[in-house]
DNA sequence: TAGTTTAAACTAAATAATTAGGTATATTTG
DNA sequence: CAAATATACCTAATTATTTAGTTTAAACTA
């Protein structure tokens, strides 16, 4: 899969977090100082051509939605991250943050819980 | 901490592996094809600039070596991760991923003891 | 229906990243 | 010491990304 860029990943945190906007919508939630229409406005066409995002007609404008899901973006580059970083290893991942964030034993044991909890 | 671009990470992670190296010696490492000697030499000056090399004379020329270890570079690009793709929870990221690849409850214990064994 | 408004599409300018040519300098070699 | 060679540094060309002005088309309003 594609890879995002800066500007394109913050459009796509936005949408994902929306689940669907047009243009004003996006530049509704991104901090001042807020780029011009017309720079959000691309940048989305950008995200469509990569088939990121997808869009149905909404009165006079479009609505624009995710068409990747977040949770396939994200796994596809930790999977990228583990390679690159751990060897491909998730367990020396998952010991190299257990380490770091100095969490116990216990810790890992509930999250445990709860994972299981789902099934 | 700066954020490394596509070439200037291709070229840390050698740096990172072979612990210190000269131009020539990364390049070796590098997958044909293979960029002019100039482009790496640049590349290797960004990353001085940037503070993540150092290096030493030796001979007629230079030695470069990491001054960021890939340990905490790592770290912070998963905090990045974690941060944007799993609201800030370690845990959320955990079991992510332990859904993602199936793993049992058995293999989560199994490094949990392995972690447990360091101490 | 004609004028006005709104938003997408097109286009291009500005900026950032990547690649590599040329030059100067230092070291080795004959 | 002089020539050849290797290497860093300076510079510029190319390519990718970001930003935004201009144009075009649709649809709303009077």
């Amino acid at each position: 899969m594609k890879q995002l860029t800066k500007a394109e990943e913050e459009i796509m945190q936005i949408l994902w977090d929306l689940k669907e906007a047009n243009v004003a919508a996006i530049i509704e939630e991104m901090p001042t100082p807020k780029p011009a229409y017309n720079t959000v406005s691309t940048i989305v066409r950008i995200l469509e051509n990569k088939g990121f995002v997808d869009y149905k007609k909404e009165g006079r404008g479009h609505t624009y939605f995710p068409k990747v899901q977040k949770t396939k973006y994200s796994s596809d580059s930790m999977d990228k991250m583990v390679n690159d970083y751990f060897n491909g290893s998730f367990k020396s991942m998952v010991s190299f943050f257990v380490k770091k964030k100095d969490m116990s034993v216990d810790e890992l044991e509930s999250i445990l819980k709860e994972i299981n909890k789902e099934h």
